[in-house]
DNA sequence: AGTGCGATTGACT
DNA sequence: GTCAATCGCACTA
């Protein structure tokens, strides 16, 4: 399976909702795109977590700094951070230019590109893969370098439309936080197989 | 300059 | 089920 990146449509940014929890819900179903050298890689995106403005366990919760400038940048754009100095993190900023908000993408359903993102986690069953939103920044290579990049653009990392319809979401609280622990900011498909977390929240 | 602490993972009892 | 690894960052002084 060479480029097969003609079958996917790149996501507008005039397409993506104005709104951080609305655009985490829109995310799900959505498709991941990585373009290396080694080849085409790519994802559905069956869960992730809205960061809003105002929210003491976002990133940008404190204002503008070095680390979290990217978050600052209109809709649309990446922002990749490395937690617990082990596991990127791979973010889409979320709201108006100025304006700090985030949503992290945890978990993909691999489509293409299989064989080297089992080479890439070192791992092969297919649903660990990008189970873990550590899991899914190893298996597509993603790191600093892609830090700031437009995802709304075709490109080495870029977001594409879902070829099938709508997908069932449910919500649930975010996993591993300690700050914000109550709010429902956590987003997913119910039943599917590649979604983290414990089972009893992904009913 | 020093400190405490994670938006996690994988190895292990 | 428990727990250590590992390091960039925000905060204190």
């Amino acid at each position: 399976m060479a480029t097969s990146s003609h079958r996917y449509r790149v996501l507008a940014r005039s397409g993506l909702p104005l709104d951080t929890v609305k655009l985490a819900r829109y995310l799900i179903g959505k498709i991941v795109v990585r373009e290396t050298p080694q080849g085409l890689l790519s994802g559905r995106i069956v869960e992730t977590e809205a960061y809003p403005v105002g929210d003491a366990a976002g990133h940008a919760f404190r204002g503008e700094t070095a680390r979290t400038q990217t978050l600052f940048l209109s809709r649309g754009h990446a922002y990749v951070y490395l937690a617990y100095g082990t596991s990127y993190m791979l973010n889409v900023s979320s709201e108006a230019v100025g304006v700090g908000a985030g949503v992290l993408i945890r978990a993909l359903e691999p489509l293409e590109g299989i064989e080297t993102m089992q080479r890439n986690r070192h791992v092969k069953n297919l649903r660990d893969l990008a189970r873990g939103p550590g899991r899914l920044a190893a298996a597509l290579d993603i790191d600093r370098r892609l830090e700031g990049i437009d995802l709304c653009r075709k490109g080495s990392l870029w977001l594409a439309r879902d070829l099938s319809g709508a997908p069932k979401v449910a919500a649930s609280t975010r996993i591993g936080l300690s700050k914000e622990a109550h709010r429902i900011l956590r987003f997913y498909i119910p039943g599917n197989r590649f979604v983290s977390g414990a089972k009893m929240l992904n009913r």
